[in-house]
DNA sequence: TAACTCACTTAGTAGAACTCTA
DNA sequence: TAGAGTTCTACTAAGTGAGTTA
């Protein structure tokens, strides 16, 4: 693909431009002190096998490039590079989507119900915490009404009208959990043909119960004991509830790493008494295994419940959630996304983390801030108790939140994704990726000059926003060193992250990467890129150290400014989403065939979610049972063969049996026979696409971009336009997310 | 303008819940 | 019906990006 990106000798420039590249250097390098990267990485490396990998990344890279730009986008480059200047006096300013001015993409709308552009631009919501300027009104479409607008459509207004979650059935009644259950179709709201607000307000009334906190320590029974230096130690409460979190964990690789052991044992001598301080200095020395013993039974008798128990339980749950489950926000009950408070434990932090181990501290009420309407009825904390604050912010979405004491962050409790706050915004997300496709032409023609700018920092931008375009790469944020895993993202890459070869394998300007990113996830790629992005890349490595940034002058800052100036509300993340998406739209034209039946098509809508996810570097381990299920399923595959070789055989002696006989039964029995075989078919059939499916998918994790970054109305489209049950593609949670999109796309839908 | 804060989305995983099969 | 295998859900860490402050 990079081929259609190729420019004339003539525009490579010398590196003589760039003299002052170094005296710049200092002054925007960041101090990297990642002595410990190198080992870090190789680490990595000998975790992931590199062999393996390098095969996945191969096929991975093969798959990308053959998806990339499906959309035809970039067989236009040339045509409109030679167009260029002329365009660009016509599109001279921005390229802030006004949408009588595009007529490049002709993409209508196929909804029922949706406004054209109704997201027109996320600065809407970007203003939340500024009062807005009347004029920024002139772009909102003028469907977008405030629901003070006596003529816009309300929000349903009475509270008894609330049928988000549970609705009245026919007889007037709330129907109980179970028959909800199977009453699966009943009338949702569809928030989505109601007017949205404006000016960042959120919501206008919300209610809710507050949090659920964990339940207090239950000390262990005195036959429990823990053992310090091979002699048993009653353990103060404090320290033994610590201890216990510790013993939970034997069986995990977490207890075996030094930084986890340390930070554990520092936070647990905290909460030591002086005596027990003084006594348990050795890490070594500590015996948890009758704890672990004792919690493993525990899960062993939770599993061997009776059914009543177990039901009792179910019930207990049930009530929990139907009390603090669900809020009131603007007359319609909602469900709540986290409504429990996270219990104290030990923080998991991530690859290599160097804050793991650390004890996570229990929340209390006095620790947590109540979001809610003034004229509601406030949430109770827990009697003696009393919340840090209440507060009446409808310019946020959240509920509760409170401040966690590893990171110092903030966590909250908010709605469920299938609550109108969630969707309206995800919905927003996929009509910026779709502007994006409207004006992404100029845009990669627009950064693809930039290469050749005489200006260090421009380049620098232009060859990152490439990556992000075309490798889908994240923006790359910077991170505080020593806080958090050495993880990087596009803007954040240094030196030894990449590898450059002007020829390998038969292909030219290649580069290799090879980095951690989010969750430290490996990302390990080799890709040829076009001529002028390999010098320039050389230009930026020039005279720098492995630990020193790529882009010394880019920060995702400074990126994300650019990219709002050329398309309002464009931002890094957008890129990903729209490539994700039109890659989804593409190869599902591609791979689906009229003439397959519905598993085989369904292999096809995996294949092109696949795609997306391997472009989107979406991993997953392979699960611990993967071998063995693919020699179940084998097995199977076998045993319906010699099934249908048997069947077959049969319906031959069936047919000799009918020429003799000439008589209806034994003509009956042919049909029956034949019929028999053809079953026997398509059950083979069925568990090959299966087993095909599996393998392809095992280190393929699909939920991730299925759920985050595909327009699920392509999804929608594809199912009603080839007859495939909804079913098929989305689980009942993803329906709930996506009825939005279910409810308004039709078979000729066009991201 | 760098550092920080805040609000939100995106992410993989553990274990619960469900389904299938012998 | 048990238990093996698979799918779903809850959980919470780790990102992005806008806004604020010094």
């Amino acid at each position: 693909m990079s081929g259609d990106h190729s420019h004339s000798e003539d525009q490579v420039i010398t590196t003589s431009v760039f003299s002052d590249s170094q005296k710049h250097k200092d002054k925007f390098k960041k101090e990297h002190k990642h002595k410990d990267h190198k080992k870090e990485k190789e680490r990595e490396k000998s975790k992931h096998g590199n062999s393996d990998h390098k095969d996945f990344s191969d096929k991975k890279h093969k798959d990308k490039e053959k998806m990339k730009h499906k959309d035809g986008s970039t067989d236009k480059y040339k045509d409109k590079y030679k167009e260029k200047r002329k365009e660009e006096k016509i599109k001279s300013f921005d390229c802030k989507v006004k949408l009588e001015k595009e007529n490049g993409f002709d993409s209508p709308l196929h909804l029922k119900s949706e406004p054209e552009n109704i997201f027109h631009s996320p600065k809407n919501d970007k203003s939340l915490k500024r009062e807005r300027d009347d004029d920024d009104y002139e772009i909102k479409p003028k469907k977008i009404k405030t629901e003070n607008d006596k003529k816009a459509k309300k929000r349903k207004p009475q509270v008894e009208d609330i049928k988000t979650v549970k609705t009245k059935n026919k007889k007037g009644e709330m129907p109980d959990g179970k028959k909800k259950a199977k009453k699966e179709p009943e009338e949702k709201w569809k928030w989505w043909e109601e007017e949205r607000y404006t000016d960042g307000v959120k919501w206008k009334f919300l209610e809710h119960k507050g949090p659920v906190f964990a339940p207090p320590y239950e000390p262990l029974p005195s036959n429990v004991r823990f053992y310090y230096d091979g002699k048993p130690m009653v353990l103060s409460a404090d320290a033994e509830e610590v201890a216990t979190f510790f013993a939970k964990m034997l069986d995990h690789e977490y207890t075996t790493k030094d930084v986890f052991r340390k930070n554990f044992f520092k936070d647990w001598r905290k909460e030591m008494t002086p005596e027990e301080k003084a006594k348990i200095t050795d890490l070594k020395k500590c015996d948890f295994s009758e704890m672990h013993q004792y919690f493993k039974a525990q899960t062993e008798a939770r599993k061997a419940m009776t059914k009543e128990e177990k039901l009792k339980i179910k019930e207990e749950n049930e009530r929990i959630l139907q009390q603090f489950g669900f809020c009131i926000m603007d007359n319609h009950k909602e469900r709540i996304a986290n409504f429990r408070i996270e219990p104290p434990g030990l923080f998991r932090g991530r690859g290599d983390h160097p804050k793991m181990g650390m004890l996570k501290r229990r929340i209390r009420p006095e620790d947590i801030i109540i979001n809610c309407s003034k004229d509601s009825k406030y949430p109770e904390p827990p009697p003696g108790t009393r919340w840090k604050e209440v507060r009446h912010d409808n310019k946020v979405t959240w509920l509760v939140s409170w401040t966690e004491n590893i990171q110092g962050s903030i966590k909250y409790i908010m709605l469920n994704p299938s609550s109108r706050i969630k969707g309206e915004k995800d919905w927003q997300k996929y009509e910026t990726a779709r502007r994006l496709k409207k004006c992404v032409d100029r845009i990669r023609n627009q950064y693809r000059e930039d290469w050749k700018s005489k200006e260090m920092r421009i380049r620098q931008r232009a060859v990152a926003l490439y990556f992000i375009d075309k490798l889908a790469l994240r923006a790359g944020n910077e991170k505080e060193e020593g806080e958090t895993a050495d993880t990087v993202g596009c803007c954040s890459l240094r030196v030894e992250h990449i590898k450059l070869y002007p020829e390998i394998d038969g292909q030219e300007y290649v580069v290799e990467f090879d980095f951690l990113g989010k969750d430290s996830i490996r990302y390990y790629n080799k890709v040829p890129v076009e001529k002028r992005v390999f010098k320039n890349l050389q230009l930026f490595m020039e005279n720098k150290e492995p630990d020193d940034d790529l882009f010394d002058r880019l920060n995702t800052s400074i990126l994300n400014k650019h990219l709002q100036e050329l398309m309002d509300g464009l931002t890094a993340k957008v890129f990903r989403t729209y490539n994700a998406s039109i890659t989804l739209q593409a190869q599902l034209k591609e791979l689906t065939s009229e003439e397959e039946n519905i598993p085989a098509k369904i292999l096809s809508y995996n294949r092109a979610n696949r795609a997306v996810a391997i472009l989107c570097n979406h991993q997953r381990a392979p699960p611990k049972t993967f071998e063995k299920s693919m020699q179940n399923l084998q097995t199977k595959i076998d045993a319906k063969k010699e099934q249908l070789s048997a069947a077959k055989r049969e319906l031959k002696g069936a047919k000799a049996d009918a020429k003799v006989r000439k008589d209806e039964k034994s003509k009956k029995a042919v049909e029956s026979k034949k019929k028999a075989v053809q079953r026997i078919e398509d059950q083979l059939m069925k568990l090959e696409v299966q087993a095909t499916d599996r393998e392809e998918n095992k280190q393929i994790a699909l939920g991730t971009s299925k759920l985050n970054y595909l327009d699920p109305r392509i999804s929608v489209a594809w199912c009603k336009k080839w007859g495939i049950p909804i079913e098929k593609i989305y689980n009942k949670t993803q329906r709930e997310k996506f009825a939005w999109a279910i409810d308004m796309a039709e078979k000729d839908y066009e991201f």
